[in-house]
DNA sequence: TCTGGGGTCCTAGGACCC
DNA sequence: TCTGGGGTCCTAGGACCC
């Protein structure tokens, strides 16, 4: 999907249609720009049917935020001043300094994720889910899949989401995942682009090397000092080399990448390994100075982890947590329990023994309570004679390991 | 004015078992 | 004595992706 998040942000405020529009920043600064007009014109109707009459002087701009956070999505009209994904918002503020800021809302980007989902669903059923706005499709089925190598069937699904919705995508068409990724970067937005492998050496080799999908910052530094740029000079070298300088598994990679050579299937299906929550803070927490309000942190995580485990009906038996320092170093620990749980106690106590194992040098700036090792939980319950016996599943499977001499509370540093 | 939140996968070492 | 060859599970860190 075509800047997912601002677009769906378009949808409601369509005044600030070419205007630059960022989304990011703090979470919980929810402007109200409703309450702020009924404040202005008490006369008029400014129920949430209204929020197209918003004047567009009226949206928060990036120079007035103060903070922490980085931009999700920046519109197009943001990019052509140096705006994009990922980067804080502070700088972005730099570069940009009236562009339109707005709040993440969760909520209604999943909306429409869901739905446009559906849509190409009910085309073509074969459908791997790459996160709120990206999927892999196999058209390889697909009654006239084929025709015009795709294009005929990419622009069917492109039409379909536009009038369900009224959001664009830009569609790759490939004989691979790899390919196809790639391709529907080369026309964006709102585009088609077909690939065929005769098309490697003219379209893929020019791009950089940190346009494959799997060469990150670190990677493409590394060739970089080797003098590799373009995918073409990373084809070039021999795999015996790559093997050697990126080890056996990556290298291998490297090279079938450069080639464009992919087996991955598109995978319609699979269960989640892990959840978590995390949370960086506007201030960076001193351990013992600001205790109490670590603990609250502390506690929330937890039962948030808890939340989602049992709406989602999972448990898991590896509990852990995660820490960001203020010289952004994170470090984790985690241990595995004899027993799965969704419990938000249980959670709380365990990932409360982690914490014990990690030296406090510096203030902390996030943290982080993840679950995992997870099975559906109706999977568990089917543990036999537990139940009938009193017993949790714990005492059945395997003792647990026996509790430190403390108390709940001595067990959390917080 | 640095650098979100939610994930997956890989590596590597050590414990432990047969 | 001085030392094997699997295999699995656990933990910590890190790269990468959306």
């Amino acid at each position: 999907m075509d800047a997912f998040y601002a677009s769906v942000e378009l949808l409601r405020y369509p005044q600030l249609k070419g205007l630059p529009v960022v989304i990011g920043g703090g979470r919980r600064r929810e402007d109200d720009l409703l309450g702020r007009m009924r404040q202005q014109q008490p006369e008029r109707d400014w129920s949430n049917d209204h929020l197209a009459e918003i004047p567009v002087d009226m949206f928060p701009r990036l120079k007035g935020y103060s903070g922490r956070g980085v931009i999700t999505t920046a519109t197009y009209a943001a990019r052509a001043f140096g705006v994009g994904s990922a980067m804080g918002v502070m700088k972005a503020a730099q570069l940009c300094p009236d562009a339109i800021l707005l709040p993440v809302d969760f909520e209604q980007y999943r909306h429409y994720s869901r739905l446009f989902k559906s849509i190409v669903r009910d085309i073509a059923p074969v459908v791997e889910d790459r996160g709120v706005d990206e999927i892999y499709i196999d058209f390889t089925d697909v009654p006239g899949g084929q025709r015009e190598g795709g294009r005929v069937l990419a622009r069917l699904i492109q039409k379909c989401i536009t009038d369900a919705t009224g959001l664009t995508c830009s569609i790759g068409v490939a004989p691979n995942k790899l390919l196809a990724k790639m391709a529907s970067e080369l026309n964006k937005p709102n585009g088609i682009s077909i690939l065929f492998m005769e098309d490697i050496a003219d379209k893929i080799w020019p791009l950089a090397c940190r346009k494959i999908n799997g060469i990150g910052p670190k990677a493409d530094a590394k060739l970089q000092a080797h003098g590799i740029h373009r995918i073409g000079e990373l084809a070039q070298q021999e795999r015996a080399w790559l093997l050697e300088h990126f080890g056996k598994s990556y290298g291998a990679w490297l090279h079938d990448a450069a080639h464009g050579l992919d087996e991955r299937p598109v995978v319609t299906e699979s269960e989640p390994v892990s959840m978590s929550r995390e949370t960086t803070f506007e201030k960076d927490l001193h351990v013992r100075h600001d205790r109490a309000a670590l603990g609250d942190i502390f506690t929330r995580l937890c039962q948030q982890v808890a939340a989602d485990l049992q709406r989602k009906g999972y448990v898991g038996k590896t509990i852990g947590i995660k820490l960001r320092f203020d010289n952004f170093q994170s470090v984790t620990r985690d241990s595995t329990l004899s027993v799965y749980t969704a419990d938000a106690s249980t959670i709380r106590q365990a990932a409360g023994l982690c914490l014990k194992r990690v030296d406090f040098k510096r203030r902390i700036r996030l943290l982080g309570v993840r679950v995992g090792s997870l099975v559906k939980a109706s999977d568990v319950s089917l543990m036999p004679v537990a139940a009938e016996k009193g017993l949790s599943s714990s005492h059945v499977l395997q003792e647990p390991p026996p509790l430190k001499d403390t108390t709940h509370e001595q067990a959390d540093l917080f």
